[in-house]
DNA sequence: GAGACCCCCTATCATTCGATAGAGGAGTTC
DNA sequence: GAACTCCTCTATCGAATGATAGGGGGTCTC
């Protein structure tokens, strides 16, 4: 039996309604949940809902702001080291990181919902990282490390994989999660690298780097 | 200026509202999307769709069967070749024909509403899909061809990247599909290959697949 | 013990939704 | 030219939605 993800003490409610609105967002969509039914999932009354969260938009805001704000943090890691490290590392952190998440991220990302002007600090973030991204891979291709590529689209492709790859529906409660993560990054890595014999180089050096606590 | 895509004689009324329920599904969702916005765009008032449509899901399912037919189709196109020529030759064959389609199909794949009864046969069709991805990802394993993995995680990567690779925002009319579909391909076949040095063989073959008309 | 605060409840509301009913116009057929 | 078919329209409906208002109970502080 795999110990809870949970520690003992009981969760707060807010941050119940918050674990509750992410799967939910993530199975039916964020206008396909109603807070009638996020409020039966946490035990409440709907309209208790809004003694915690102002509208269910901000509860959204707060979903994206638990899920940008830490992978803006991981992609910026590791400076020092060169760009194809830097990039598994920062898979391999940010997978296991989703993984280990109580909130389903899956379900966060919706084009017309994100539009809204009260999430402009929430697209911005979330366009910061994919700037990041693009220029990781830019930066990759630039040292000869990686072969020549749109960076944009390795963005869209990378991000397309670490969605749908994350939180697979019936994903096993004894699901090793540094494998899968080690699984998605060496995919990555390998569509990328120029010189496909630097794959388990640039592994090696990317797993010292992702398992040292701290900043890098 | 590039040729347009759809011939001179225009559009009956109900492909126009598969086009505008498509784009405006992969936008904001099936359920952030109202039958009065799909009418608005396509230029009448909003019982009138129903008279093309039964129901607001019908749509749906509709647009669910144009992109899992020829789907299952292309997947099994091909036995005759090895795994990894295979599978490079279906995801050509899969982004070439999804870019250049006027539905957006990246709306369609909603869990919670893909359970609804009415979607069996949608959701059965979807499903054999997978299992053919699946197929395709243990056969290359087993010829020695792809390097050991689990196939489903192999299969969510790939349904990832595809769908968020394809209609990325901002996709120029001057797109090269080819060139994109190759790229896509090229991706999945390096981070599956377990010899890379194949993957110039792979390509040519799979190319001279993909180009050739009719079944293979 | 009174007051404040927190967090829940019920009742309620305006708005939006998908869908039905029936009328009317244009085109086609006999 | 009458009848039929197709496809649009307006009017309308029951149901569901997000959110507000106000009340009540429990806990804490002074």
């Amino acid at each position: 039996m795999p110990p809870s993800p949970v520690p003992d003490e009981p969760l707060s409610t807010r941050q119940r309604i918050l674990q509750a609105a992410a799967a939910q967002f993530a199975r039916r969509g964020f206008h396909g949940t109603s807070t009638r039914d996020i409020a039966a999932e946490v035990g409440i009354r709907q309209p208790s809902l809004f003694h915690h969260f102002t509208t269910k938009q901000a509860m959204l805001a707060e979903l994206l702001d638990r899920d940008l704000q830490p992978a803006l943090e991981r992609i910026r890691r590791h400076r020092g080291a060169n760009p194809a490290v830097r990039l598994y590392a920062y898979l391999v952190e940010d997978v296991a990181a989703l993984v280990a998440s109580p909130f389903d991220v899956r379900g966060l990302y919706n084009d017309a919902v994100l539009e809204d002007p009260s999430l402009i600090e929430q697209r911005r973030a979330r366009e910061a990282l994919h700037a990041e991204m693009r220029s990781l891979v830019t930066d990759g291709i630039a040292a000869g490390e990686f072969r020549a590529c749109d960076p944009e689209v390795a963005r869209q492709m990378m991000t397309g994989m670490l969605l749908d790859t994350i939180w697979a529906a019936g994903v096993p409660a004894d699901l090793d999660v540094g494998g899968r993560a080690k699984e998605v990054a060496d995919f990555v890595l390998r569509g990328l690298l120029s010189d496909r014999g630097h794959v388990a180089l640039v592994e090696r050096e990317a797993m010292a780097l992702a398992t040292r606590p701290g900043r890098g």
